[in-house]
DNA sequence: AGCATTACCCGCACGC
DNA sequence: TGCGTGCGGGTAATGC
């Protein structure tokens, strides 16, 4: 469900507590674990993975693209939302000292020392857990973190022009730049006033350094909202309020009023404004 | 050979 | 009821 602005949102109420009389997961340790559904374990088996994270306690939170990263005592724990995952913080008992009983769609559960839990739930069953010893294993693949004040105009430029392939699908690969999804990559594009099927070996160096401007600004914007809130997974950010495109199709584009239409971009659903954002006549095949 | 593109798949819920 | 859609990403097949 979420991209970068939301799973740093979600990071921050981790570090500092969801709301008051909630505690952080900073320094807590792990009592016990319990999988729900195997297959939100990318490793270890299930099998492993209560033995191996009881015991340990959370030293850092995290995030790496859209990966929520917990670095523990011997461990990290590595944990993408995907498209419907979410997390809560809630005691492991009521008032009365019975035991809270699970949520449907609850996939995995870890108990602290201090009488709390953190329940990973996913309705949809895309996102993934890893428990591993060296969190490179899996974080090594992705791209620069795009709001790294080290990742340079210029050298995202550079990348742009070694990968030569349509902007919102590459925009997309987390290869290539970490943290953008659907949502993020069309506000940026329409911002930037770029086509998401022109060629990325087709901008210069200016457009390339507007493009990523455009994507830092949406994505700042994002974080400063908390995130979007859309469909019936409701996370407190109004992001959604602010779209400029983005399931808008129909209504007026914020910068010249013409209505923005919806296309198919690699099975994805991709709104531009075809004022704004044009596409160069293809080279006739003579 | 090595990319890039395309189609399809994975659970489930929601709106029309 | 049926169908289209989806804040993601992996894989396999096809194309250049």
């Amino acid at each position: 469900m979420p991209e970068l602005p939301e799973v740093e949102t979600i990071v921050r109420t981790l570090k500092e507590g969801a709301a008051p009389g909630t505690p952080s997961l900073l320094g807590q340790t792990i009592t016990d674990a319990q999988v729900c559904w195997a297959r939100t374990l990318a490793v270890p088996s299930t099998a492993e993975f209560g033995g191996r994270i009881r015991s340990q306690r959370i030293e850092a939170i995290g995030r790496r693209g859209k990966f929520i990263v917990l670095t523990l005592s011997q461990d990290s724990l590595l944990i993408h939302l995907r498209m419907s995952g979410d997390l809560r913080i809630e005691p492991l008992r009521d008032s009365a000292g019975g035991p809270i009983p699970l949520l449907k769609h609850d996939r995995l559960v870890l108990a602290f020392a201090d009488g709390w839990r953190l329940v990973f739930n996913d309705t949809r069953k895309f996102g993934r857990v890893w428990l591993l010893r060296d969190p490179h294993e899996v974080l090594g693949a992705l791209g620069p973190e795009p709001l790294d004040p080290a990742f340079s105009p210029d050298e995202f430029h550079q990348r742009l022009l070694e990968r030569r392939r349509q902007l919102k699908p590459l925009l997309l690969d987390q290869t290539f730049l970490a943290g953008l999804g659907n949502i993020y990559t069309d506000e940026a594009l329409h911002l930037a006033r770029l086509h998401p099927l022109l060629p990325s070996g087709a901008l210069d160096r200016d457009a390339a350094r507007g493009l990523l401007e455009a994507i830092r600004a949406v994505l700042s914007e994002g974080i400063r909202r908390n995130g979007a809130s859309i469909d019936w997974v409701y996370r407190g950010g109004d992001f959604q309020n602010a779209f400029r495109v983005y399931g808008r199709s129909g209504q007026p584009c914020p910068a010249c009023g013409t209505p923005i239409e919806r296309t198919l971009v690699g099975q994805r659903g991709t709104h531009i404004c075809p004022h704004c954002q044009t596409l160069p006549p293809p080279l006739s095949p003579s």
